[in-house]
DNA sequence: CCCTTTGAAACAG
DNA sequence: CTGTTTCAAAGGG
């Protein structure tokens, strides 16, 4: 039996509703973290939700789920400004992120571990990332972030094109809430976005 | 399997 | 700005 939980909150300083997605496999006492999202609005995430069948757990049952719980104040505090490597912290905490699953290949386990020891507030770009992994597929690099289950914990938005352009976030190359919310994902950490 | 298409990119002109 | 280059993955025979 496979349970998926979710929990929705919008972060005091940016306008976004991010809904983390949980899994536990019945006799596996440990429960699993499947997905990050960003929505832009509350009832967006509500009809999530409801689409995806999803059970979802309010904050008095939270103390129930050690995980989530865990989760949900991490990412928290590091809205808040706190000086946080989130990979790290939950990999230290032996949260399940379920890696090896998301990243099945050899090129996107390269591109993510980049990633994920990249200090709070430092940017790289695609380029960067082909010439420390030995590829100069740019484009493949783009396409393993827009796919990326776990943002804010792989901190993709800290990638950005050598040319100084904000480059894409969740797929989307125009002018959009996704892209300013990459630029405030960026701006959190004190990094000039212009 | 192979063969074609597709990219949150980069580069040269 | 416009082509051209690049290569991993996904998609379609």
């Amino acid at each position: 039996m496979v349970l998926i939980f979710s929990i929705y909150f919008k972060p005091d300083h940016l306008n976004v509703i991010i809904l983390i997605i949980f899994e536990c496999r019945e006799p596996n006492p440990k429960t699993k973290v499947n997905e990050i999202k960003f929505f832009e609005k509350e009832t967006d995430a509500i009809n999530f939700i409801r689409k995806e069948n999803l059970e979802l757990i309010n904050n008095k049952n939270l103390i129930e789920y050690k995980e989530i719980h865990v989760v949900k104040e991490l990412i928290h505090s590091y809205l808040g400004g706190a000086d946080i490597n989130l990979y790290n912290e939950l990999k230290e905490l032996n949260i399940d992120l379920g890696i090896e699953e998301k990243f099945p290949t050899r090129f996107s386990r390269d591109v993510i571990n980049y990633l994920a020891n990249l200090k709070n507030g430092e940017i790289t770009t695609y380029s960067e990332i082909g010439n420390n992994i030995n590829s100069k597929a740019y484009r493949a690099i783009g396409t393993v972030l827009k796919r990326n289950p776990l943002p804010l914990i792989i901190p993709c938005h800290r990638v950005i094109r050598k040319d100084g352009k904000i480059g894409g976030f969740m797929g989307e190359i125009r002018s959009s809430w996704q892209q300013q919310l990459k630029k405030d994902l960026l701006e959190l950490e004190q990094v000039k976005t212009n």
